[in-house]
DNA sequence: CGTGCCAGGTGCCAT
DNA sequence: ATGGCACTTGGCACG
């Protein structure tokens, strides 16, 4: 079967969805560019090809792809495989849509970057009217981690005790500056994943600032991770830092028990912040 | 208007889309399934709410989305706006569908991962049985602009003579090794963007392992690239090392220029692959 | 707006 | 499989 113009809207109360199937060159740019100017998505399913200038450049010739058009100017071209699009423009573009030749044109310009999708063929377009407010709630999160150690330093040591976040240093940021039992300065780096040379290397560039700042002091570098590879942890041993285990489950115990009775500002607040 | 199990098949040589309108929650359980098998693509929209765990866990509530599940095994659930997928598996996962009490359910599990779709209303569900074979070619990359100093190596400085690339030192891999004129080592990373803190700090591991291996030699870093923000810069210049800009245009044409005459390995070959 | 940095990063390729 | 790293990284938070 092949219907040319037909055209179905679903959706039971409101129509969330309006299907254009097999439409003409001219009606597929009508309905992309009319969904624009109401901010709605597309989705468009064809024969096209895709060329992108801008950071790189890069072509991707003829082959039926699913393409969506978003509300606030993103572009998305999906093969029928792989988690990425293969071509893409991050929301804000500017998207316009012709009629050429028999051919649907969407190109999307967004700064110095452009985009140009030629669909030969279209099966299907559909706008989209959708509703969806809800909050995206995730758990399990590095910051999740750092927060849960201001609440309980012990999860990293006995006797420590936290004196800021995010100390800033000429190589960047150091998650947690706390002082150990002894008096000494610890640089606490958190990682959520299993630590990598990447990560020891950010650790030893904050702690060879350190160093150089305070000569004197004592400065123990410390990367808090769930594991670490093996290479990684004979370049920290090497360079005389510490790993330390923590476990994001027992980070997130932590901060469900800490939450209800006390707020991290009040903590977080006690910390002196100097820049070096 | 509002057909219930109205089918629409696409495509006029082949069947490359085939539609299911307002399809009820068994049928379209059984489409997922049935194109699983079938390694065929899927896309549902309707009102679906998301639950995942695995590396994190994540809950979406209620709201109207757009769902893809890809021939293998990846599963992208978007909403209207954003680049990214709000929820999603990685290509490899293991998809199910199945209908529980007028609900589609729609489960993805990839070792210690899952994700779960319940859908309470489905707008549309389309298989996609499409032939895409064409190449992705890309240009203006890290690689590419590290051949081309590999071909020209005036293009960072007069003399410079390629030993190897990805030499490898604990820190990791340094892009490339090189002799100036005066016979002193070079280190040379390259970044296709502008070089960021990370980048030096990624050079500075680098050089000081080198320098930590000969400690007689002078050994210089030099990071290439298109350009450099300002703290990076100066945290460079404070290490010891240099920036030496790299149009990403000229590589281009410089490997325009070398490509038909001669070949990479030709060159890559001849420098000795040590390991530090 | 630039700068820094996490991400359920993903993808590619090396050992 | 593990590791190292680029990516049109995207995204957020902060000065």
């Amino acid at each position: 079967m092949c219907f040319r113009g037909f055209v179905l809207v679903l959706g039971e109360q409101r129509e969330a969805v309006r299907l254009f199937n097999n439409p003409g060159a001219q009606e597929c740019a009508d309905v992309i560019m009319s969904a624009a100017s109401k901010r709605r998505a597309v989705i468009v399913l064809g024969v096209c090809e895709v060329s992108y200038r801008g950071r790189t450049s890069s072509e991707l010739a003829r082959g039926e792809r699913l393409v969506i058009v978003k509300e606030d100017g993103s572009l998305l071209v999906h093969r029928t495989w792989g988690y990425k699009p293969v071509n893409y423009m991050p929301p804000g573009a500017m998207v316009y849509a012709k009629s050429d030749s028999g051919s649907v044109v969407i190109s999307a310009k967004r700064g110095s970057e452009s985009m140009r999708v030629v669909f030969h063929k279209v099966y299907l377009a559909a706008t989209l009217n959708f509703r969806d407010d809800s909050s995206f709630e995730q758990k399990g999160t590095e910051a999740q981690m750092r927060d849960a150690v201001v609440f309980y330093p012990e999860l990293v040591e006995k006797g420590l005790r936290v004196l800021t976040h995010e100390f800033q240093v000429k190589s960047g940021f150091v998650d947690l500056m706390a002082l150990d039992s002894r008096g000494r300065l610890v640089a606490i780096e958190f990682k959520a994943n299993p630590a990598k040379t990447a990560d020891v290397n950010q650790l030893i560039a904050y702690v060879s600032r350190l160093r150089a700042l305070s000569k004197e002091r004592g400065i123990r570098g410390v990367l808090a991770a769930p594991s670490i590879n093996k290479a990684a942890r004979k370049l920290l041993v090497d360079s005389g830092l510490e790993f330390k285990r923590l476990d994001k489950d027992e980070c997130l115990r932590v901060l469900e028990e800490f939450k209800p009775t006390m707020s991290l500002l009040s903590f977080i607040e006690k910390g002196d912040e100097h820049s070096a």
